[in-house]
DNA sequence: GACATCACG
DNA sequence: GACGTACGTGATGTCC
C-alpha cells in the first residue's frame, strides 16, 4: 500500500537535535532509577515526539515523516575550514550518553530516524526538501534553525515548533532581509559566532542584506566591491573576499547528497504499539508509558525501577541481588569483527567501562598490553594485543602469542569511539590509562571516573581502591592480581601472562569498574555532591594529566655533585660517631642510637616508643646536641641520609630517559580533605626550610630560554579561617594588607605594631598555625618549648580577643557529632567516622574535623584554579608543572613570563568566585627564575 | 609489613 | 585526674 510520493504528500522533516537540545534544557536532570542514567533529554524528547504525534491531525497531516540527527564527529565542512563549529562547546556530559537514546526514542515511535557520517543533519533535510519539491510534494521542516531558512519556498516552509509559527518566503524576508535563495549570500556575508563561520568583519545581517539587495548577488558584490562608498566596508570586501566566498560555501547546504534511501521509504507508520510499550518502560518513564499505552488501546508494561542499591546512607554497605560474576562469560577478543561488537555495544549504550592492562605501574615508561571494555553488567571483553608467546621460557621469547589483533589496528578502531564526544568512558583511576591512551596518540573523553566518584561521596570513611569499592558494594573479591603475576624477585610482567588467565582478570576489572559506576553514580545527588564532583573532580582529571605528561626538567649532574659531596660528608659522621661511641654501630638505626645514648652515655630524658625501643626523633636530640656532640653528629648524619637517599639519590632514577624530566603523579583522591598527593617521585615535599636542602632545587630547572614561575597563595589557610569564623579582626588585617602574626600578636599581648619583636611575632605565628591545626596547650607547648600552663594562658587569651575562633571551633565540633562529616565551602564532604568515639581518639577526630574545612576548602581553591588555567594561558608559551598545595609551578618563554605571571595570579586569585564570594582578598605571591630555588 | 623518622604545606 | 595529642601527606631505612 506504500505511496509514490508526488503531489498532495507532505513530508515533514524534524530536527532531531533542536529536539533533543530543547528537551535537555527543558528538563531538570533526571536519572533513570534503577541504574542512574542521565535520562532528562530522552524523556523530553519523548514528550515532545509523543505530542508532535497526537497533532498530526486534519488536513496538514504528513504523508511522510522523519527525524534527521546530525552525526557525530566532523562534517565536510572541517575539510574546507578546520574551525568550522570550532568554539562551539562539548555537548554536556550527561546529554551525551543519552544521544544513542533519542535515536531508539525516534525508531520506536516508528519514525525514520536518519544520519549520514560527515554531513549535518541540515544537509540531509535540504536534500529531501529538494526531492520533495521536484518531486510536486510540500515539506514542512520542523525547525527553527536560521540556517535552514535558504530551503523556504515552492511547497517548503518551516516551523517553529516552540512558538507554533510557520515561516514561509515572508518570514524569511523579516529575519533576513532578503529571499530565501539570497540568505546564503547574506549569511557568507554576516558570518555566525556560534557556528564560528568568518563572514566579512563588521558587517552584520542588516548590512548584509543591504548591499546584496543593491547588487543583486554576492557574486556581483564582490566583483563590484569598488563601487561601495563607504572606505572600511570597501576595503573588507577586497581584502576579505577568499574569507566570504569560504564563509558562502560553509553556510550553503547540500541539496545533493547521495542517499541511501527515498521518500517513499518516510512514510508515516503507525506506532508497533509492543516496540513503544517497550521502549518506554526500558526508560521507566511511567506517566508516558500509562498516557500512550491508554491512547493504543493497550495494557501498559510493568516498570522495574527498584534501585540496583538501595537508598544507602553514606559508607553503608547493601550487599547487592545483582547477578553473579562469571569468569567464564568474558570473551576474549581476537579479531576486527570481535572488536566491533563491543564499540557497537559502547555506542547503543553511550558510555563503556573501560581498562588498559600494562606492563607495569609507571604510566610514562610501560607498554600497553591489552584493552578492556563493558558496556552492560556481566558482560565484558578483552582485546589481548602484545602478550608474548612462551612464558615459561627463562628468558622469554618476543614472539607475539596467538589470538591477538594487531596493535595499530586495534587502536585505529577504538580511537574514534574513545575520543567520541557522545560516548563517556567510564573508568577506575582513568588518569592512568588516559596517559597510557595519549602516548598511543589517543585522547580520551569525555570521562567518569569511579574513584572519584567514591571519593567525593565517602572521603574519609574507606578508600577508593578498586578492590576495595568491589568488596564493599558489590560484595564482590576481585582476582588478585598477584595471582597471575607472582611477587617479589619471581614477579613477570602482564604481557608474559597466559592470555586465557588475562581475559578472566582483566575482563572482571572492566565489569567491576561498569557495576561500580552504576552503583555510585547515582549516589552522588542523594549525598549533594554532584556539583563537587563535577566541578573539582571530574575536570581535574585531564589537567594533572597533561601535567605529570610534561613533567619538570631536573639536571642530574647538580643532583650527582650533591650526592657525592653528602657520602664523603657522611663518612667522616660516620667515623667521628664511631670514635665517640667506642665502637662501629649502624647510625641509620634508631634503636641503636638510642641504645649508645640512654644506656652506654646513661643520658637522662630518653623516652621509649610504643614498641619498647629508645625513640630518637630530632627534637629529642636537639635537646641533647649542644651538651653531647655524639647527638648533634646524629643529627647532621641523618639530615644528609635524608636528603641523599630521598632526593639527591632518588631523584636521579626518576629522570626519564627519552624526556630528560621528572613525571610525578599526582593522586587525587590521597588526602581526605580534598588536597591532592604527589608520588613515584614526591615533587610536594622536596627541602626548603633547611639552607643545605634547598639547594636541591636548583637541580630543578626550566629548559633553554625558558624561566620557572612559582605563584603562591599568601597565608590563604588563616584566610579561610577569617571567612569562615567571620573574624572581623582578621579580615580587616587581610583587606590592609598587614602583618597578620604581628597584628595577632599586637592583639593578644597589647604590644603597639612599632614595638613588635620577632620573638613576640613568633608565637603568635604558632598560635595562629595551631588553631588552624585545632589547637591544643599540649601541642602549643611542645611546638614553643613552652610550659603546658604559659600554652593555655595563650589559648585561653586568644579566644579572649577572637572569641569568634572559639565559636566556629565549637559548632564544627558539635556540626560533626550531629553529621558524622564537616564541609568545605565548596561543599566538599569530608567524612569523620571516628567524632564520637571515646578515648585518645575522640581529641584526635576532632582536631581533624576543625582543620579539614580550613584545609579543604584551600584545597578546592586551588582545584579551581588548576581547572581554569589551562584555558587562561592556553595562548601562552607556558606550561603549569607542578602543585604543592598552596604553590603553582609554570614553566614559560622567558620573554613572557610577566605576562604569565599577570594572568596566573588573576586566575589564582579569582579562584573561589562566582561560587563563592569572599569577603577576604585571596594574595598571591610570585617569584621566577633559573630554577626552583631562584623561583621560590 | 610495621614502625620510626623526616621532608613538605 | 589521667590519658597522650598539634592537621594533611610520601619515601626511606631498620627490624621482624
Amino acid at each position: 500500500m506504500s505511496t509514490e510520493f508526488g503531489k498532495g504528500c507532505h513530508l515533514h522533516l524534524i530536527d532531531g537535535s533542536a529536539f533533543i537540545f530543547r528537551a535537555y534544557h527543558a528538563l531538570p536532570p533526571l536519572t533513570r532509577k534503577s541504574d542512574g542514567l542521565p535520562i532528562g533529554a530522552v524523556a523530553g524528547f519523548c514528550n515532545m515526539l509523543h505530542r508532535y504525534v497526537e497533532g498530526n491531525t486534519g488536513p496538514d497531516a504528513p504523508t511522510h515523516v522523519a527525524v534527521i540527527f546530525d552525526h557525530s564527529g566532523k562534517s565536510f565542512r572541517n575539510d574546507m575550514y578546520d574551525l568550522y563549529k570550532a568554539n562551539r562547546p562539548p555537548a554536556p556530559e550527561d546529554l551525551r550518553p543519552q544521544f544513542p537514546l533519542t535515536r531508539d526514542a525516534t525508531r520506536a515511535f516508528n519514525i525514520a530516524c536518519k544520519e549520514i557520517e560527515g554531513f549535518e543533519a541540515d544537509d540531509i533535510i535540504a536534500t529531501l526538501a529538494c526531492q520533495a519539491r521536484e518531486a510536486g510534494g510540500r515539506c514542512t521542516i520542523i525547525s527553527s534553525d536560521k540556517d535552514l531558512m535558504q530551503l523556504v519556498g515552492d511547497g517548503v516552509e518551516m516551523l517553529d515548533a516552540m512558538k507554533n509559527k510557520r515561516i514561509d518566503r515572508d518570514g524569511v524576508f523579516e529575519k533576513f532581509g532578503v529571499g530565501p535563495e539570497r540568505v546564503v549570500d547574506v549569511q557568507a556575508l554576516a558570518g555566525d559566532s556560534v557556528d564560528n563561520v568568518p563572514g566579512a568583519p563588521g558587517i552584520g545581517i542588516k548590512t548584509a542584506a543591504l548591499l546584496i539587495n543593491e547588487f543583486g548577488d554576492l557574486e556581483s558584490l564582490l566583483d563590484r566591491a569598488e563601487e561601495i562608498k563607504q572606505p572600511k566596508r570597501r576595503q573588507t570586501l577586497i581584502e576579505k573576499r577568499d574569507q566570504i566566498e569560504l564563509s558562502k560555501r560553509l553556510v550553503q547546504l547540500d541539496c545533493e547528497m547521495e542517499l541511501d534511501f527515498t521518500l517513499d521509504d518516510l512514510e508515516v507508520k503507525d506506532p508497533v504499539s509492543e516496540e513503544l510499550m517497550n521502549f518506554l518502560a526500558e526508560m521507566e518513564f511511567r506517566t508516558l508509558t500509562k498516557r500512550i499505552a491508554e491512547q493504543l488501546g493497550v495494557e501498559a508494561p510493568v516498570i522495574n525501577d527498584t534501585p540496583q542499591q538501595g537508598a544507602s546512607a553514606a559508607g553503608e554497605v547493601d550487599v547487592p541481588e545483582d547477578l553473579p560474576f562469571d569468569p567464564e562469560a568474558y570473551a576474549w577478543v581476537k579479531d576486527a569483527e570481535g572488536l566491533q561488537t563491543w564499540i557497537d555495544a559502547a555506542y547503543k549504550r553511550g558510555y563503556v567501562a573501560v581498562d588498559t592492562e600494562t606492563t607495569g605501574l609507571d604510566e610514562m615508561r610501560v607498554d600497553l598490553v591489552g584493552i578492556c571494555l563493558s558496556s552492560e553488567a556481566g558482560q565484558a571483553c578483552y582485546v589481548p594485543l602484545t602478550h608474548k608467546a612462551g612464558s615459561d621460557d627463562l628468558f622469554g621469547s618476543d614472539q607475539l602469542a596467538e589470538g591477538q589483533m594487531d596493535l595499530e589496528q586495534a587502536l585505529a578502531m577504538l580511537k574514534p569511539m574513545l575520543e567520541d564526544e557522545s560516548i563517556l568512558k567510564i573508568g577506575q583511576n582513568m588518569k592512568y590509562d588516559a596517559k597510557i591512551f595519549s602516548r598511543y596518540g589517543i585522547e580520551v573523553g569525555p570521562i567518569d571516573d569511579t574513584m572519584l566518584l567514591s571519593y567525593a561521596l565517602h572521603a574519609g570513611i574507606h578508600g577508593h581502591g578498586m578492590d576495595a569499592l568491589s568488596e564493599r558494594y558489590l560484595n564482590h573479591t576481585p582476582i588478585p592480581i598477584k595471582s597471575l603475576l607472582g611477587s617479589g624477585k619471581s614477579a613477570i610482567t602482564f604481557d608474559r601472562v597466559p592470555i586465557e588467565d588475562a581475559v578472566k582478570y582483566a575482563a572482571e576489572d572492566a565489569d567491576i569498574t561498569l557495576r561500580l559506576w552504576q552503583k555510585l553514580k547515582p549516589q552522588l545527588h542523594q549525598e549533594q555532591v554532584t556539583t563537587v564532583y563535577e566541578k573539582l573532580e571530574r575536570p581535574l582529571v585531564h589537567v594533572l594529566k597533561d601535567m605529570e605528561m610534561t613533567g619538570i626538567k631536573v639536571d642530574r649532574d647538580v643532583l650527582s655533585r650533591m650526592s657525592n659531596s653528602f657520602a664523603q660528608k657522611m663518612a667522616g659522621y660516620e667515623a667521628e660517631l664511631y670514635e665517640l661511641a667506642g665502637h662501629e654501630f649502624n647510625v641509620q638505626s634508631p634503636a641503636q642510637v638510642g641504645k649508645i645514648l640512654f644506656e652506654e652515655m646513661e643520658l637522662e630524658g630518653g623516652k621509649k616508643t610504643k614498641t619498647g625501643q629508645w625513640s630518637t626523633p630530632a627534637d629529642v636530640l636537639e635537646d641533647l646536641a649542644n651538651e653531647h656532640t655524639f647527638a648533634r653528629r646524629v643529627l647532621d648524619y641523618r639530615q644528609l641520609q635524608k636528603l641523599k637517599s630521598t632526593y639527591t639519590d632518588a631523584l636521579q632514577d626518576h629522570i626519564h630517559p627519552d624526556t630528560g624530566r621528572v613525571h610525578t603523579s599526582y593522586l587525587q583522591s590521597g588526602a581526605s580533605t580534598g588536597r591532592m598527593a604527589s608520588n613515584d617521585p614526591n615533587l610536594q615535599n622536596i627541602p626548603v626550610r633547611s639552607e643545605e636542602g634547598r639547594k636541591i632545587r636548583e637541580a630543578f630547572v626550566a629548559d633553554e630560554g625558558k624561566v620557572l614561575l612559582s605563584l603562591d597563595y599568601s597565608q590563604i589557610e588563616l584566610r579561610i579561617l577569617a571567612e569562615m569564623a567571620g573574624i572581623d579582626a582578621l579580615k580587616q588585617a587581610f583587606k590592609d594588607g598587614h602583618d597578620i602574626h604581628a597584628m595577632t600578636a599586637s592583639e593578644m599581648f597589647d604590644v603597639p605594631m612599632s614595638e613588635m619583636t620577632p620573638e613576640i611575632r613568633r608565637q603568635a605565628k604558632a598560635i595562629n598555625f595551631g588553631v588552624i591545626y585545632g589547637i591544643s596547650a599540649f601541642g602549643l607547648a611542645r611546638n614553643l618549648h613552652i610550659p603546658r600552663g604559659d600554652a593555655q594562658a595563650f589559648i585561653t587569651r586568644y579566644f579572649e580577643r577572637f572569641p569568634g575562633i572559639r565559636t566556629y571551633m565549637d559548632d564544627t565540633k558539635a556540626f560533626a557529632k550531629e553529621n558524622l562529616y564537616v564541609q568545605t565551602l565548596f561543599g566538599r564532604k569530608i567524612h569523620m567516622p571516628e567524632i564520637n568515639a571515646k578515648g585518645p581518639r575522640a581529641g584526635f577526630a576532632q582536631r581533624a574535623a576543625i582543620n579539614a574545612p580550613i584545609q579543604g576548602t584551600a584545597a578546592d581553591v586551588i582545584r579551581r584554579a588548576m581547572i581554569r588555567m589551562p584555558d587562561a594561558i592556553k595562548d601562552l608559551p607556558a606550561k603549569m608543572l607542578l602543585q604543592v598545595h598552596d604553590e603553582l609551578i609554570f614553566e614559560v618563554a622567558e620573554d613572557a613570563a610577566d605576562q604569565v605571571i599577570a594572568v596566573a595570579r588573576e586566575v589564582m586569585e579569582g579562584a573561589a568566585a562566582p561560587a563563592l564570594h569572599m569577603s577576604v582578598p585571596l594574595v598571591v605571591d610570585a617569584g621566577r627564575g633559573a630554577n626552583w630555588a631562584e623561583a621560590h
